[in-house]
DNA sequence: GAAAGTTTGTTGTTGACGACAACAATTGTC
DNA sequence: GACAATTGTTGTCGTCAACAACAAACTTTC
């Protein structure tokens, strides 16, 4: 599908709401944001739920959120990694990568396997289903990634990925 | 996409870690994140969480968090709206503005006064306690965002908030 | 080589947050 | 007046970050 925003702006007629002691106005989105608008924090933060949201929709048939899609990604990558080191590497808390595993274990996708050289860790591997699976999950991430493109525009994107590059 | 990449048992992977060393605290920036880079959500993500942890620890002596922040700017912005009004204009749930709004109006920053010409819904406003206190964190919030320019540099910070003017 | 300290995976708790569902009171509509 | 919609509220569910505590295994130190 194509991901266009339907910009079906169906503006109401002004109505009002009179009386409230100080102010009118509580129509559409003319309501000021005042500081709001140039903290970065914010346009990120609402950004950020789009795309998730996006993502989440665009993989959903497949029932892959973010968080699994860059375990396995990592993984996919990095045959052999014990949890700590995918954990520290994703920035996700190592107590979270458990349930995270134990649900990608459950589907098949990943194997942890004990390592011989420290007893104590896991070697995290894909699973052969877990590769193509895998594999689909990135076609289905490129798709995901041209709604973005369609919504910030083609050069806009490059430049965010440019500029935010240093906390990958 | 890579769906070759051999993956036999613990056989240690030609690039990364060599010695396989498992117990030694490898370098987390030698892990590839591969398809990883390359998706803005990923990138977003991890710059939303950098920049979050920032808010919270530079108002972390007033106890404010970046929502509770929001949603105080709004009001002192447009003094009278209904939590409908607000939640909408942020894009959080009303559910969820109930509970902040709970503890902003126990800590006396905030007062609901019923509305007369709805007697459903109540028309926010700052205290005069409010006032004060949110132009203290207004300051605070401006030292944060000076953190973010040092962080990602002032031509950098600007051209995403552009990118992104459309999400706000 | 044994005691002490550290790391790894695990379990559990807490709190912020988004998404829903249901409800009473109120309003708008027909 | 009957009926639908809205507003604030309460509640549940699941995701997620942040800690704390623990056993097993490893490292360091004497």
């Amino acid at each position: 599908m194509t991901a266009n925003a339907a910009r079906a702006d169906t503006r109401p007629s002004p109505r009002k709401r009179a009386g409230n002691g100080a102010a009118r106005p509580n129509d559409a989105n003319e309501i000021g944001l005042d500081a709001l608008v140039g903290h970065a924090g914010y346009a990120v933060r609402r950004f950020q739920i789009w795309i998730f949201q996006d993502f989440i929709k665009t993989l959903g048939d497949v029932d892959i959120r973010p968080t699994q899609y860059s375990v396995l990604t990592v993984i996919g990558a990095n045959p052999g990694l014990s949890q700590m080191a995918v954990a520290k590497r994703l920035g996700i808390e190592r107590a979270r990568l458990v349930h995270l595993l134990d649900s990608l274990e459950q589907r098949k996708y990943v194997k942890r396997i004990k390592s011989k050289a420290d007893r104590r860790s896991h070697a995290l591997h894909l699973t052969a289903q877990g590769e193509t699976a895998l594999a689909k999950f990135k076609r289905l991430a490129a798709e995901h990634e041209r709604h973005v493109e369609a919504k910030i525009g083609k050069e806009n994107r490059e430049q965010l990925l440019q500029i935010l590059a240093g906390f990958t």
